[in-house]
This record gives C-alpha cells, structure tokens and sequence, in this order.
DNA sequence: GTAGACCTTCCATCTGACTGGAAAGTCAAG
DNA sequence: CTTGACTTTCCAGTCAGATGGAAGGTCTAC
C-alpha cells in the first residue's frame, strides 16, 4: 500500500510517517519505479506500536530502543536485561499511577450517582475531591 | 516555603514552578511583602499531581480541567460526569495497553532466564519477539 | 491530453513544555 | 556594609514531535 492508505487506516499524517522514516523509526519502505513509498503489514503493525507506546508516555527515543530490541542480535544478554527489567519497574509504577488516579474518578462518579438529581452542582463533588486531596496519601493522583 | 525550597523538594526547576503558574495551572501564590512567592503545603500537592499526571501521558492542558474540576463549583453534574466517565474509559485502556507491554516484557525476561548463560545473545530474544509480534493481536503491543 | 488526486523532496513553521540569561532587588551571615 | 545565595521580571532559546507549503513528478479516468 502507499503511504496515503496506510495514513488513513491508521489516522496518522502522512507527513508523520516520512517523519518516522526520516529519524529511523521506521525503516526505508520499498519504493515503486517512480518513487512512492510502498508499506507492508508489518508497516501497520509498527506504527499502530509506535502510536499506542506514544499514548503511554513513552518517547520516540524509548520506543527506538524496544524496536531495536527486536532486530538487533549483537547486545549482550545481560544488558539487554537491565533494560527490560528497568521498563518492567517503570511500567508497574505508571500502572498503579492509572489505577489510583481511576479510582479517584470513581469514586466521583459514585458520589454524583448517589446525589438527587435535580439542583446537582459540582460543589459537593468538588468537595469530596477536595477533602480526598487533603488527606491525601503523597500526590493524590 | 519559598520557590527554592518548593523546586529542591520536588526535583522540579523553579522555572518551570513560575511557568506553571503563567499558565494558570498553579494559583498565583502568596507573597512576601519583597515580592517572593511564598508556598503551602497544597502547593507541592498540586505540583506532584501534575508531575505524576504528565508521567501518564496526560497534557498540562488536560491537567488543568481535571484541576479546575476541584475548583469549579457551576458545571452542571452530568457534564462533569460525561468528563469523569470518558476520562476512566481512557484510563482503562491505558492501564491495558501497559499491562499487555508489561506481559510481553517479562515474557522475554522469562526467556532469557533459561537460556545458558554463556555465549548468550540477544537473537534468540529477539526472534522470540518477533515471532510474538507477527502473530500479534492488532497492535502487538 | 488534461484535470484531479496522490506522491516526491526540501525547508520553514508550529505547539507544548520547558530552560537560559540578563539586570536588578532581597536578605542572612560574617 | 558587603558578599553570596536567592529571588524577581522579561525575553529569548531549546527540544521533541510533528505539520505546512512550495515546486514539481505520477497515475487514472474521462
């Protein structure tokens, strides 16, 4: 496929794409006789990892790294360890982050179900917020 | 406590304390009768939420309505409710994008225990990757 | 054989999120 | 009463991650 259908299926600019290639994010495509750019499945698949890692706050630098893990065989064993040991820890971290900070919404949520249904302000939402902040436990999130 | 002490508590640069608050994300602080900013403990509250919300991928903008959220008493409760129950669909699909990461990493730390321990190099994990990938279930992450 | 949709490269610009530096005021310690 | 660490404002610069536009080549369909 070329690189508008692939930019359609995936919702990303083309222009995005060339960028990717452009800092070895994705590697050379194919070309037609004339020039354009051809994409294979595989093509999707990176992308449609890229865009997901992205979603995860992990940068383009990071995410070149996890690629490379996949196509590079000269790194030894150990190293290649750490590094995944190090995401691992990372990763568990940010989850309980997600988690903690889901409750939290809903438990707001549980509060607005529970209030009468007309005359609802925030007020009293904001309060609970509020008051759960200020016993927080560290950062509140 | 004044910005310095604010930033070396944190780990956070006193510029971006002061950038923080041009963007109306921090409250415009107390102030010595000199001019310096003086700050609460809600304020390093304040400071590690948003630290640890931009951990999670979520922009300064986004930061500054799930804060307004606490301060805004005039939104009418559903559309706060619509906001809290997006924000927990997003969250839920975050959490299982970085559990289905995590699972693939300590997979491929698993791998890589039971392999001898001389003369180890990364092929064997990486084929082991690839292989998971190629048989990925939509974005192999 | 030309209109219109796509594609190419190259270069410049934009947004988000800071960060640096200059010039000047503040304040505690010696 | 000055030295040095800290603070102020203002303005400019940086970095990541795109995105826009110009100038031109390609392809399909009428």
């Amino acid at each position: 496929m070329r690189i508008g259908e692939l930019s359609d299926r995936l919702g990303v600019n083309p222009k995005t794409i060339r960028y990717y290639e452009s800092i070895e994010l994705l590697p050379q495509p194919e070309r037609t006789s004339s020039g354009y750019r051809v994409y294979a499945e595989s093509d999707v698949d990176r992308v449609k990892f890229i865009k997901t890692a992205q979603r995860l706050a992990i940068t383009l630098d990071e995410i070149k790294e996890i690629l490379a893990l996949r196509e590079r065989g000269e790194a030894p064993c150990t190293y290649v360890r750490e590094i995944l040991a190090k995401e691992v820890a990372d990763i568990d971290q940010r989850i309980a982050d997600l988690q903690r900070l889901r409750d939290e919404l809903v438990t707001l949520e549980a509060v607005a179900d529970q209030l009468p249904e007309s005359d609802i302000r925030v007020c009293t939402l904001i309060d609970h917020v509020r008051r759960g902040a200020e016993e927080g436990t560290d950062a509140a999130v």
